[in-house]
RNA sequence: GCCUGCAUAGCUCAGUAGGUAGAGCAACUGACUUGUAAUCAGUAGGUCGUUGGUUCGAUUCCGACUGCAGGCUCCA
């Protein structure tokens, strides 16, 4: 009997049932075969040569694809495996996903892994890759797997089977000894990984995430279709290494940290220069939008963090001290200072949305092994500010928000941004009505925006849900910057009120939001993103002035005086040293533009203007160069448009 | 906090099978007055993260602590 098979294409070809997807790919050409890792039948991935025995809409996988090197990625994880219960048989294994770029497996075991074992392994994986063992998908019985593992002594897989639903069709893979539970597909056999996956790191995990549970081995792995692509993204890899924000914070002296502060920034000058053109813009930006800024006190009397919920809920995050008699919180957020201000006077539902800014300095004690260059620190400055505002006013707040948000990160050259939306929790306070508003709010804002998010369910704060924007760093990893929280409970908590239309006193609702996030890590992410070379708006230092003789130095003084004078960050280079030398070290600290000056020059009352990234050089008067030097600024352009870009 | 690893000059790094360390750049001094990514010569610079132990002797071996890196957990 035959199936009719179609493909993408629209083609239909007659197979003679039962068939595989194996077949399928020779038939159609030996080198579609050779590349082939696994096939979609119908929508769903399937193993190459799983039986299709019936019509059915085909699309061969290839391993260049994503779908083709996630099951690679996977296949790697499998016969990393199989490689360490070869080594090591008295470990047990968990659980291997495929992730990005690579692959994971998490094992239990006595003894730690070392860096050698992880050689040792990888030179095994490829033996098993070389011997090419056929893989093979079984239907096993629940009862029969739970009975099997636990006889080879593998009790989370064993666990990981009791916990599955009932009706789940448990599929089995065996590759050589090595059996493992797996949905699948899989490689019809370990020879068609080849050799394009590396072992990159070790590092510990908790049995299904959670910290109370035991803690598991986990070893990460690269892998890619071939050694080409891998070699690729180890380059990739390194090169995005020199963009780290803690390697160009010391290259480009920006700011350093210390033993004797761990998770506080100590900004020098350059780097503080860029915190305040950062902040001040944020400021300016809010001010536009109809934010008031305020400044609310770091030191505040541990009871109001009683009365916010704070102390309950964060109480192990917060510094405190003690004098007096009295005891303190240094505040780890700024909402419950807000609120003060707030409910400082009566107000009026005309009030509403009231919108408090600050540029709050929160300090938490954050886990030793949290903290991460200036991306994730005790000390930071949030661009915090809460919208009190009436119910009806949530969704329109939102989408301002949102808008507001896009604008700013758009001047800062972020197109790249994830959005999450996390609901309500399972300990929370409000009724279920009014969490289904807000959540739809911030749903539907995220919809008229067009916009692809993530669900977090039960990921929301206790007093309402988010909406998480996050930006990526120079390897990928992502951060939460803005946020957006809807807030029912906090107000009430602590007397926040209005008079309504009616004359009936209300408690407002009160939003938090924060674009930047924190200064500190935004300008982490940022640094990250222009590789530290900063668009001339926010480069710390925008000029150097570079003389190429001493008798050049008057004018050299006289130009800077002039840029100084039009707002432009500018400094002179006035050693005895020549303009090659000069024009290197000015590079490597990636100044927007050089402006050299020799006799020349100061005889014709000229530039030579060097732009950052470009060889070239343009003469010009020192009018023209503030005039097009001053218009990039104010526009923000994150290129050098002129004089000379590249 | 947990797991693994790391800590040598201002920076980037080398080194010592246990006998108190070296390079390049930077700094300082002198010469050179220079035209777009490193001018030459000389000088100086280190309790080898801190702290216990083993040893005749520890920067090196072992332990603790602190910090950092990667990951987990947690978060802006």
């Amino acid at each position: 009997m035959d199936i009719k098979i179609s493909f993408p294409d629209g083609a239909v070809r007659e197979f003679a049932a039962p068939t595989t997807g194996m077949a399928i790919a020779n038939d159609i050409s030996s080198g579609l075969r050779r590349n082939a890792v696994a096939v979609k039948v119908n929508g769903a991935l399937w193993d190459l040569t799983r039986e299709i025995a019936a019509d059915a809409q085909v699309e061969i996988v290839t391993r260049d694809t994503d779908e083709g090197l996630e099951v690679l990625r996977h296949d790697a994880a499998h016969i990393m495996a199989e490689a360490v219960k070869e080594l090591f048989p008295e470990t047990q294994v968990t659980i291997g996903p495929a992730i990005e770029d690579g692959f994971y497996y998490d094992f239990a075991r006595e003894e730690a892994f070392t860096p050698d074992d992880l050689v040792t392994i990888e030179t095994r994986m490829r033996d098993i890759v070389r011997r090419n063992e056929t893989i093979e998908r079984e239907i096993w019985d629940r009862q029969q797997a739970i009975d099997y593992f636990k006889s080879i002594g593998e009790e989370y897989k064993a666990e990981i089977i009791t916990d599955l639903p009932e009706t789940e069709e448990l599929s089995i893979y065996r590759q050589g000894e090595f059996l493992d539970l797996c949905v699948g597909p899989h490689l019809p056999s370990t020879g068609i990984l080849r050799d394009g996956f590396k072992l990159t790191k070790l590092a510990g995990a908790y049995w299904r995430g959670d910290s109370n549970n035991a803690q598991l081995q986990r070893i990460y792995g690269t892998a890619w279709s071939d050694k080409k692509q891998l070699k690729a993204y180890l380059k990739r890899m390194e090169e995005a290494e020199k963009r780290d924000h803690r390697k160009l914070g010391k290259t480009l002296d920006l700011f350093h940290i210390q033993d004797e502060a761990p998770g506080s920034v100590f900004w020098h000058p350059k780097g503080w220069a860029l915190y305040q053109v950062v902040q001040q813009y944020m400021a300016d930006r809010q001010y536009e939008r109809g934010y008031k800024e305020i400044k609310t006190p770091i030191l505040v009397d541990f009871s109001l963090w009683e009365r916010s919920g704070h102390a309950e809920k964060f109480s192990d995050d917060m510094f405190t001290l003690e004098t007096d008699d009295r005891r303190y919180a240094i505040k780890p957020m700024n909402c419950p200072c807000h609120v003060q201000v707030y409910n400082q006077g009566l107000k009026s539902y005309r009030d509403l949305p009231l919108k408090l800014a600050e540029f709050g300095s929160c300090h938490r004690n954050e886990m030793s092994g949290a903290l991460h260059g200036i991306m994730r620190v005790r000390s930071f400055v949030q661009d915090d500010a809460h919208v009190f505002c009436t119910e009806e006013q949530i969704q329109s707040e939102v989408t301002e928000f949102i808008d507001f948000l896009h604008a700013v990160y758009k001047d800062f050259g972020f197109t790249e941004i994830v959005y999450k939306l996390s609901t309500r929790p399972e300990l929370r306070v409000g009724d279920d009505e009014v969490w289904d508003r807000s959540e739809k709010a911030l749903e539907k804002a995220l919809n008229d925006n067009g916009l692809d998010w993530d669900l977090q369910p039960g990921e929301g704060a206790f007093y309402g849900p988010k909406i998480e924007f996050s930006l990526k760093d120079c390897i990928g990893r992502l951060w939460q910057c803005g946020t957006m929280q809807v807030d029912f409970s906090t107000p009430g908590r602590l007397g926040a009120e209005y008079v309504a239309e009616d004359g009936s006193k209300k408690a407002p609702v009160m939003l938090h939001r924060a674009i930047l996030g924190s200064i500190e890590r935004f300008l982490g992410i940022l640094i990250e993103q222009h590789a530290g070379a900063m668009p001339a708006w926010l480069a710390p230092q925008q000029v150097m002035i570079a003389t190429i003789v001493t008798d050049a130095n008057d004018y050299a003084e006289e130009v800077c005086a002039a840029l100084r004078a039009h707002g432009i960050r500018a400094e002179v280079d006035l050693r005895n040293e020549k303009i090659g030398y000069k024009v290197r070290e000015h590079s490597l600290q990636k100044i927007p533009a050089i402006l050299a000056i020799g006799m020349r020059e100061a005889e014709e009352k000229t530039l030579a203007v060097r732009r950052f990234g470009s060889q070239n050089q343009t003469t010009m008067t020192l009018d023209d160069f503030i005039t097009s030097f001053t218009q990039e600024v104010e526009n923000r352009e994150l290129m050098a448009a002129t004089p000379n870009a590249e």
